[in-house]
RNA sequence: GUGGGAGUAGCUCAGUUGGAUAGAGCAUCGGAUUGUGGCUCCGAAGGUCGAGGGUUCGAGUCUCUUCUCCCACCCCA
């Protein structure tokens, strides 16, 4: 191999990222910590406990737990032992690996929350990475519906804390409910039992494609006659309020014990969240929603933007019967759901519900004079053991650079201190936003309260 | 994986029938301005024209191969 000094001219290497994985610059970062703080403070305040698991898993762990597709969009290789192993794909799977490893400790019911990236081999696309977070929070070793009905109260409260400016409720989205017991009654009742991932997965593309075509794909790929496609479609596309749908598809199931079940099941979740203080409008009883993944048993979650519905689901979740089938012997029903962290900061980003900051606090020293460092360092010091978060400029450049500088991160006020304000122990306190100046003592315990003002209240320009 | 589109400065793009040293705006850094940011003016830095081959006196431009990115499908968060 050539060495850089026998070469006229030192090759650099292209500083890139591979295709569908991003670096964040802090502009991106700082709101997205902010949202990932909302979402944790949200699970958290339900009594849902942190884990994590490694990225990597046994192969064998991994395989055959989704789709082909999944196993597909898998990241997998040999390590350096030799071993067989993938990059988690999801977090349910390692989820289930973990239920069945360590049972005997964690116990029943078990309620964590796990924040972490995943990884999928797949195209990238608009919002769709081949590194992403997802934010999921589950329930497992109970079949109370009141588990259903925490799980659809968790999804309306994180999803309400995501405008990203204020501390203020965002309102406009909508969570569909439905319940695999509805579908599998109603296949159960056409005797398309045997054939429901097909049928379902047309059926979950009825908002995008229209039901003729939903019909179509029924007949090609789960080979249903017209007749058996139109009756589930039926079931799927009762209309009008919950109540009215609901009432409705009782009819259709009657006989039906499972799909009675889930329509018990949807009644109480509607219920309770609506005795909860939850807007009635926020649950869609919507039975087309079936998601991809076939280890959903009973209740289903969706959630949408109103504004930008195209997105698709930005939290999603369900019921099962047993997580970890594969892992034990042991049978683990749960609830769970997963929130989609990049989807919906793309929909955030569209929504202009994002404020770019490149600063982590607001107050601002310029290192105005050379000679008075070590006065600025202890002031600093000061502030922040008082609890606001400071910075100082490391160079004692030109005072109007510094203060470009922090105009441009987005700092809320500056500290100035020149000889003139040292000598008499006073600051000239500085609103960046609006240009106003107020001179005030330098005793810290004044001048933060002096900051607290002006950073909620603001400063008239003089 | 299938189909379509695009690659020129950090970003957005211009670059004529192939012609000499490849340009602009924004962003960056510096100066005008050694006690005050956003506006203005001046300047600097920044390019293997995605890569490799071919045609040609001459290629950013034509051609072939390849890579990458974007969009749609499939699937999904």
């Amino acid at each position: 191999m050539a060495t850089s000094e026998n070469q006229p001219k030192k090759k650099l290497i292209e500083p890139r990222t591979l295709k569908g994985f991003r670096d964040f610059l802090p502009e991106a970062m700082i709101p997205r910590e902010r949202l990932i703080e909302r979402v944790t403070k949200t699970y958290r305040n339900y009594g849902f406990c942190p884990i994590d698991t490694p990225v990597l898993e046994y192969l064998e762990i991994l395989l055959g737990k989704g789709s082909d597709e999944t196993d597909k969009q898998l990241y997998r290789f040999k390590d350096s032992g030799g071993r067989e192993v993938g990059m988690r794909f999801d977090l349910t799977v390692p989820f289930a690996r973990f239920s069945a490893q360590h049972l005997a400790e964690i116990g029943q019911p078990f309620k964590r929350y796990h924040l972490a990236k995943v990884w999928r081999g797949e195209n990238t696309q608009a919002g769709r990475y081949r590194e992403f977070m997802q934010c999921d929070f589950d329930t497992i070793g109970t079949t109370s519906v009141f588990s259903d009905v925490e799980t659809a109260m968790v999804i309306n409260d994180v999803v309400e804390r995501v405008d990203l400016r204020t501390e203020d409720s965002f309102t406009k989205f909508k969570i569909h409910v439905n319940s695999r017991k509805i579908l599998n009654g109603a296949l159960e009742k056409i005797g398309l039992s045997d054939r429901s991932t097909a049928v379902l997965r047309a059926l979950d593309k009825l908002a995008k494609i229209g039901a003729d075509r939903v019909v179509e794909e029924m007949k090609e790929t789960a080979s249903a006659t017209e007749e058996q496609a139109r009756s589930i479609l039926a079931v799927a596309t009762a209309e009008g309020s919950n109540e009215a749908a609901l009432a409705r598809i009782e009819k259709l199931l009657e006989g039906s014990e499972l799909g009675l079940e889930g329509v018990a099941d949807l009644r109480q979740i509607l219920d309770s969240t609506a005795s909860a203080g939850i807007p009635k409008e926020r649950f869609v009883v919507d039975v087309s929603i079936a998601r991809g993944l076939d280890y959903y048993t009973g209740t289903i979650f969706e959630t949408f933007l109103d504004e930008i519905p195209q997105l698709g689901s930005i939290c999603s979740g369900g019921r099962y019967d047993n997580l970890a089938e594969l892992y034990t012997k042991q049978k683990l029903p749960g609830i769970g759901a997963s929130l989609g962290l990049d989807r919906l900061f793309a929909g955030l980003e569209e929504l202009g519900m994002v404020e770019k900051t490149a600063t982590t606090v607001d107050v601002f020293i310029p290192m105005f004079d050379a000679s008075l460092a070590t006065r600025y360092v202890t002031l600093a010091a000061g502030l922040r053991r008082k609890g606001i978060g400071v910075e100082l400029y490391p160079e004692a450049k030109k005072l109007g650079q510094q203060l470009k500088y922090a105009d441009k991160k987005g700092f809320k006020v500056a500290l100035v201190i020149g000889l003139d304000e040292s000598a008499r122990d006073v600051v000239n306190l500085k609103d960046l936003r609006s240009g106003g100046q107020l001179e005030v003592s330098a005793e810290i315990e004044s001048l933060a309260s002096k900051i607290h003002s002006v950073l909620s209240d603001g400063l008239d320009p003089q």
